[in-house]
DNA sequence: TAGGCCATCTGGTCCT
DNA sequence: AGGACCAGATGGCCTA
C-alpha cells in the first residue's frame, strides 16, 4: 500500500482548473505506446499446458496488458498530484513572501518574477541600511539615514540588484526582467525605501539582523 | 490579436 | 521502487 502524501484527492483531477487537452489525449510515446506484452504474463499460470488452447492465452496476455496499463496510468495521475501539489506549496511561498514585501498600491499583486527580484532588492536594501547604521555607531533616528545611504538606482547603474551582495545571483535575475528598467526600479525602490524609514523609525533603529528580519 | 503570465501535464533524472 | 525536482510543452485568461 502506498501513501500519498498529497492533499488533493482523485476528484481533484476532474476540476476544470486541472483539466486540459494533454490530460485527454496521450502525447506520442506514452501509455498507448507502450507495448501490450510483458514477460509476466508468461508466469501467471504456471501450469500451462501444450492441450490448452492458445485462445485463452492471448486473452490472459491482453488482460495483464491492460492491468499495466493501468498501473502505469494510476503512476502518471499519482505524480501528477504531487507535482500539482508541489507548485501549489512552492506558490503558498511565494504568497507568503509578497505578504511580507511593501507594495504601493496595497491591492497590487507582483508576478512571481518581479515577487522574487523585489525580495532579493529589498532584503539587500534592507541589509544595507543595517549596515550603514552600524556605521553610525549611534543608533539613532535619522530620517536621512534611510533616504540617502542607499545607492540611488541611478540611470547610471547598469543593474540595480547587480550591486547587491549576492551579485552572483544577478544574471539569472536581471535579463528581460519586467522590473529591469529604471521607471520599474524606482517604483519597488521607493515603497521599499519608505518601508524601511518606517519600520526602522519605529524600531529606534536599534535592531539586529535577525530580530528585523526573522 | 500578440504577448505575458499562469496552471497543469509529462517524461527524464536524481535521491532516499 | 517511489518520491522530489526539473524543464519543456500546451492551453487558458487577461491586457495593451
Amino acid at each position: 500500500m502506498v501513501l500519498i502524501k498529497s492533499e488533493y484527492r482523485e476528484e481533484d483531477l476532474s476540476s476544470p482548473c486541472s483539466m486540459s487537452t494533454s490530460s485527454l489525449s496521450p502525447p506520442p510515446g506514452s501509455y498507448d505506446d507502450e507495448q501490450p506484452f510483458t514477460p509476466i504474463l508468461q508466469s501467471e499460470d504456471g501450469e500451462m499446458t501444450a492441450k490448452k488452447p492458445r485462445r485463452n492465452r492471448n486473452r490472459s496476455t491482453t488482460k495483464n496488458g491492460e492491468v499495466v496499463l493501468k498501473i502505469k496510468k494510476t503512476r502518471r495521475l499519482k505524480a501528477n498530484n504531487r507535482e500539482r501539489n508541489r507548485m501549489h506549496h512552492l506558490n503558498s511561498a511565494l504568497d507568503a513572501l509578497r505578504e511580507v514585501l511593501p507594495t504601493f498600491p496595497e491591492d497590487a499583486k507582483l508576478t512571481k518574477i518581479e515577487t522574487l527580484r523585489f525580495a532579493h532588492n529589498y532584503i539587500w536594501a534592507l541589509s544595507e541600511t543595517l549596515r550603514l547604521a552600524d556605521q553610525l555607531h549611534g543608533c539613532t533616528t535619522s530620517p536621512m539615514l534611510v533616504q540617502d545611504s542607499p545607492p540611488s538606482p541611478s540611470p547610471s547603474a547598469s543593474s540595480w540588484s547587480c550591486t547587491s551582495p549576492s551579485s552572483s545571483s544577478c544574471g539569472s535575475l536581471s535579463p528581460a526582467s519586467p522590473a529591469s528598467s529604471n521607471s520599474d526600479i524606482l517604483d519597488y525602490w521607493q515603497p521599499a525605501a519608505h518601508h524601511l524609514h518606517g519600520a526602522l523609525a519605529q524600531q529606534s533603529l536599534c535592531v539586529t539582523g535577525t530580530q528585523a528580519f526573522i
